[in-house]
DNA sequence: CTGCCTTATGAAAACGTTTGCAGAAACATT
DNA sequence: AATGTTTCTGCAAACGTTTTCATAAGGCAG
């Protein structure tokens, strides 16, 4: 009762209509295509709108249209560096098709990112953007009945049962830490962030190890430390690994927040950087050329990434094309800076 | 034609009522209302369910029912890790309250965030939180006419236009101001962040400069410089200001992002800290406290603030109470770390 | 003045849910 | 056996758009 009379408050288009004295059909197509209605209404509406305050309702044009203009994004977490720069280039781009992104995170956690996945398609995104290659089999089920354009970013891999647009994370992985071999380093200790959920940092450890071992070098389970993506853990576990008397000469960082936290625990215990100790991080985040020393890293092309992806889920929603072709993998590039040193 | 036979292919809750042998009602009631729904009936409805990979409409919901469960948020920026904990924080709260967080940036740009805000109310949040108190006339104006609740966030001040919830940013200016003038400086630089979109650092300006003239402290407009919150940046700006012959003793960033910047500088340039250079930021942001040596700043309990605006925003939309008497307004608290020091 | 094309408009049927109302069936109470 | 209560279900009317189809009005050629 009185909440029907509540919202009757806000005006529909019916309500212009009434107040341009045209019919609904006509305050639609106004909108929609502008150049079809006469001047003389054009006007009419024109101020019926801004004195009613009417804004469309996207929940009823999208019912109507079967389209939301919308696109979902779900990635691990927003609560740090390492996929902000994918996302704001991955809305930058929508929004310059006309779209809008809807983001969520879950935290690492896959089961979650399934509900995140379903509660999106109830939203009914147009398309959708997931972290990585590995997801619950529920997710990809129901992508693939709902037919939904659906991409996996950040990681890339051929033959994967959607398009993916990354990079090839166990290129990386062997990239730094081939970086270190070159360097003369043997004694590194590696801090991976946990693999499980993780496809990434998984295909990281994957291509670090398969350095060391091509060169005939063992790494022992004590230098492989599962650590987590954050500055202030890092610093924690490379403080105790660093105060140990056979500490290494190297770090290998599973990304550069970690590279960051190794960086200042390094500081704090007075140990020379590069001199004493060499440390490589992963993805050269905003920021990672600042520190001092500047941290070396792998660079991973997120911005294009983002915007390459976003592109791509737009041309597969207006062609609506077989989206096998898709795949895209982007070269990644060593950057030297000061935290590495030939021993 | 054509399009509408595809999009026959998703199935609606007639096709699962039919699948299941009741009427779209008794569906629906099995998702709203499931206690009343017979067990056999709700036995049948869930194979339907299942079997179809029936996913709910919520256009179509929140068409009928007037809301959609979906509560806007729109930050400055999320590239950067100012607003990331506030974010985190508050799509959680929302997430406990059974809401969805819908988020949107505009760069600083008041302009952008009004249309930010159009986009949102197509959507039909249900509430709004906007960063800060400043906003377009065009926005409050909406935002009044519609009646959505909404709040506005980080900056508190009294007798605002809308409820507010957050720290009094001029307070902050001059805590840390303060700090530094206990500590014995006078000679500081100023790092301010451009003020014209920024109330929160057009406030902690206002603050530092009171702090410093009550003391009978000038601060010449050379010691004054605008500063985006980059670390790259930052730290460029900071390297030209310290390698001048009449470098400050002390240097007061509008924010820990700043502070990190100054720190590598001074860094790059062999300038100890705290010994040559004292260092204050704002915000006590993740990884301030790795920082070597830590930062000491100006603690914004920004999850706080996250959480009690999501929810108050959902008391607001539960009760439709008259939004006035929600104002809240959080302490903030100096954190001494390492990078100042008595002169 | 008649007929034909163009342009601008309106009427009405969707789109996929929810929900008030009413009825049917089952059960309990006299 | 009649009546009253529950419990469950279906019907149908919204919700606010878009879009197809049809029609009216205006312009122009003959």
């Amino acid at each position: 009762m009185s909440r029907k009379l509540l919202r009757k408050s806000i005006p529909g288009i019916v309500d212009v209509a009434r107040r341009a004295n045209v019919s609904p059909a006509t305050v639609s197509r106004f909108f929609n295509q502008p150049d079809i209605v006469s001047y003389a209404a054009k006007k009419r509406i024109e101020t019926a709108v801004q004195t009613l305050g009417y804004v469309p309702n996207a929940a009823a044009r999208s019912l109507n249209r079967g389209a939301t203009g919308t696109i979902g994004l779900i990635v691990p977490t927003l609560d740090n560096a390492i996929f902000a720069e994918l996302t704001q280039a991955f809305s930058m781009a929508l929004s310059r098709n006309s779209r809008t992104m809807l983001i969520a995170s879950h935290n690492y956690d896959l089961a979650r990112e399934a509900v995140l996945v379903e509660s999106l398609l109830e939203h009914r995104v147009d398309a959708l953007a997931l972290v990585g290659l590995k997801h619950e089999d529920a997710t990809f089920d129901l992508l693939q009945r709902r037919g939904v354009p659906a991409i996996l970013v950040w990681n890339y891999r051929q033959r994967q049962p959607l398009p993916c647009v990354g990079v090839d994370n166990r290129e990386v992985g062997r990239r730094a830490t081939q970086h270190l071999i070159d360097l003369g380093h043997s004694d590194i200790l590696f801090l991976f962030a946990e693999a499980r959920m993780n496809d990434r940092a998984a295909d990281r450890r994957t291509g670090a190890l398969a350095a060391m071992s091509e060169q005939g070098y063992r790494v022992p389970p004590a230098r492989r430390i599962v650590c987590p993506y954050d500055v202030d853990a890092a610093k924690a576990i490379a403080v105790e690994a660093l105060k140990s008397p056979s500490r290494p000469a190297a770090i290998f960082s599973g990304n550069d927040v970690i590279a960051q936290g190794v960086l200042f625990a390094a500081m704090s215990l007075q140990i020379r950087i590069p001199e004493d100790l060499s440390i490589i991080g992963i993805g050269d985040f905003r920021g990672s050329a600042a520190v001092e020393p500047g941290l070396t890293t792998v660079r991973i092309p997120s911005r294009r990434i983002g915007q390459r992806a976003a592109e791509l889920l737009v041309e597969m929603i207006e062609w609506s094309t077989p989206a096998a072709q898709y795949d895209e993998r982007f070269d990644v590039e060593l950057v030297e800076r000061g935290s590495t040193a030939r021993i």
